[in-house]
DNA sequence: CTAAAAAACTAACGTTCGTTAGCTTTTGTG
DNA sequence: CACAAAAGCTAACGAACGTTAGTTTTTTAG
């Protein structure tokens, strides 16, 4: 019978997803292929059918983070909206992105350090670029005397750090909705912005 | 008999704060025990004349910054002071200690999972507790209206992780004193609980 | 149904890992 | 100075690692 009857996951799909949970939960370094394999139900090197190395899977899941990340900031900051609203909504693209792929948020975190060069390189000046555009965002907030003056990286790493608990914590069996959780975040950050 | 807990430093510290940045820079699951040898100035073997295992370095940089949470706590506990001056004390401390000893604290962060049981299930029992009684503080003060009324959890773990980015980002050369970081970042959180 | 393409398997490669054994050198103490 | 303890060295172990080669099975397409 028809295995697939419409636009099917690819089983590469498969294998990066299971091993941005298995990075997660080991750490990139203490994963292997072997563990990974097991996960996916097949021999480890059958997985060398679909990707060219471990270090391919860790850069496809750290790349694909950074572009969320990238292509939101620029409708934010096309918006005609208050520099509040947009902060707002950095702040609400961090959550539903670690809410909604959680473990890959998760090791693009904690495991970016273990890219290998050139890649390395070019992640860290992809995320240099996105805190500029985010600080830039502060900074033209305090001109207008939207938000009180204070450091604008102290103000932007705090915000952007205080997301990553999310990925500890949250599981959707918790009695608490994302937008709850969206709502309470948002609350507790814009209010220490705000002047 | 042992000079261990004499006046010198001993070189078992050494190993063990060479470790600690190496962790910090490759993760522990991809630090090798012969990168640690070269960054001491010795071959890889000789590094057991002074540790039993690369799990036990892992268990003493995690556990010790632990204790140093744990102690703190309960002195913040019985102070005489509002519940706003407690959790500042707790902001506090989070930021000295990131400072102080900020690899160690950013290998604890990234690497406990990495931790062989049964120190693993200890280390989680521990952590629970301080958030236990972290939460309790942030939950009374709302009861005193200190705090604004919100979910305990949600603002306990924002204000914890908000302060992991000064991992990536304060160095001693940086224009900005501990002090002022201090003020900046306890002013932004502060200003997100009262009510 | 057939044949090619894709994906799985078994086996093994060369490396690197954490660690041990056994010997030599350095250091601290009387 | 004597000499034991501490700390270093070289060599090597077995295990695990990422990955490749070669073969067989499964899926896909005409």
């Amino acid at each position: 019978m028809a295995s697939n009857s419409k636009k099917k996951v690819s089983k590469r799909d498969v294998i990066i997803k299971e091993a941005a949970l298995l990075f997660k939960e080991k750490g990139y370094g203490s994963a292997s292929m072997r563990d990974l394999a097991e996960r996916v139900g097949v021999e480890a090197a059958s997985i060398y059918s679909h990707i060219k190395s471990k270090d391919e899977i860790l850069e496809e899941i750290c790349f694909r983070i950074a572009g969320e990340y990238v292509s939101h900031i620029s409708k934010i900051e096309d918006e005609k909206s208050s520099y509040t609203d947009k902060v707002k909504a950095i702040i609400n693209l961090h959550i539903r992105l670690m809410v909604e792929d959680a473990a890959s948020v998760a090791v693009t975190n904690n495991d970016w350090k273990s890219l290998p060069e050139p890649k390395l390189s070019i992640f860290k000046t992809l995320r240099k670029g996105y805190e500029a555009r985010f600080a830039k965002l502060i900074e033209e907030g305090i001109a207008k005397k939207e938000f009180a003056p204070m450091n604008v990286s102290v103000a932007m790493f705090t915000i952007l750090s205080s997301i990553r608990w999310v990925e500890l914590w949250y599981n959707p069996d918790r009695n608490i909705t994302e937008k709850e959780l969206e709502k309470d975040i948002t609350n507790l950050l814009l209010k220490g912005l705000k002047k």
